[in-house]
RNA sequence: CGCGGGGUGGAGCAGCCCGGUAGCUCGUCAGGCUCAUAACCUGAAGGUCGUUGGUUCAAAUCCAACCCCCGCAA
């Protein structure tokens, strides 16, 4: 069960490793993109392609979904940011129950935006934490885990690689889960990773030059950090610290740096509203944003 | 039929409304000067102006269709 590009990575791990999924579930196909036209979710085309069973139901909660999803008699049942809740009926039908394959260091971020709010809040590293799922928001025991440092890394870069270590871990941790020793979750310790809204993507060069870098990599490449400028949206993919300091959001010279509360920022790869991502060098040449300028 | 922007020498843009010599900033190459916080001067190479068709004496510029890229929204 699960909906997003990194869900599918373990979909097709646990395919290649001999795994009979008897079936898939994902988001039902919604209008997306430009053109508004359904898609049909990464999973879920995914798995067309290795030729499975995908279901797609709205909601599990109808007496329907739940007796069929019984029907499926299935072992074990392996969720990745699927993205609906399963009721108790749900996770007690697989005969070793639903385990998760979360995108943090549990308890550590609990919820929808793990990787995004483990690089805002400056963590040094983070990981995937494989879990026994159960009535409450990722709360239930910790089978296995495996940690990767996030340094430098974006959203985008980071998603992609815990998304191929959850797919070994849950593959290994499938192969040894008569072995596992179940570990609660120490709920003391536990934060909550709230979703991430767009309003949070604008960037505000009221904080430390060492937040606004954080908050670029955390939503590069979704939503996208943005600053506003004449009228226009720039989106800031990445960028440098710099020294430099001046009234937050003044441009401090020809070459883009932009005064934060402490320090100072240059953005190195910009993507203007309409057109492809750049350097910010090159946005310069054909689109001047000169000193004393300020950005919102 | 959700709204919208864009495809012009290697890069980023202007030009298009008011058809008629392809421009700017940068890069590249050659030479000069010389060492001035991404150096400066001179010169050169390099473009089927997304594709196809139409209007016209003449189209990057007007019209039609199509392809591709992207922002919003979801």
């Amino acid at each position: 069960m699960g909906t997003p590009d990194f869900a599918v990575s373990a979909l097709r791990a646990l395919a290649k490793a001999g795994h009979d999924i008897v079936a898939v579930y994902s988001q039902p196909p919604r209008p997306a993109g430009r053109g508004k036209k359904p898609r049909k979710s990464a999973v879920h085309q995914a798995a067309e392609e290795l030729g499975l069973e995908v279901r797609t139901p709205a909601s599990l909660r109808p007496d329907e979904e739940k007796a069929v999803f019984a029907a499926l008699n299935a072992d074990v049942a392996v969720v990745a940011a699927y993205g609906l809740i399963l009721n108790q009926t749900i996770l007690d039908a697989p005969k070793h129950g639903c385990l998760n394959i979360h995108a943090s260091l549990l308890p550590r971020w609990r919820g929808a935006a793990p990787v995004q709010r483990a690089i805002l809040a400056g963590d040094p590293a983070t990981g995937i934490t494989i879990m026994q799922m159960e009535r409450g928001l990722d709360t239930g025991p910790m089978l296995t885990h495996t940690a990767t440092l996030i340094k430098g890394k974006t959203a985008g870069e980071l998603t992609a690689e815990l998304a191929d270590i959850g797919a070994s871990l849950i593959c290994d941790t499938l192969d040894a889960l008569d072995r596992v020793e179940p570990e609660a979750q120490d709920d003391s310790e536990a934060t909550y990773a709230e979703k991430v809204s767009k309003a949070e993507a604008r960037l505000d060069f009221s904080q430390p030059a060492e937040q606004v870098e954080r908050a670029i990599r955390a939503f590069n490449p979704m939503p996208g950090a943005f600053f506003e400028h004449d009228g226009e949206r720039f989106k800031v993919l990445s960028a440098d610290i710099v020294e430099g300091s001046g009234n937050p959001g003044m441009v401090l010279d020809n070459a883009l740096t932009i005064a934060c509360a402490t320090a100072a920022i240059r953005p190195t790869r910009i993507q203007r509203a309409g057109k492809g991502a750049m350097d910010a060098a090159d946005l310069l040449r054909g689109y001047p944003i000169p000193a004393g300028t300020t950005l919102t």
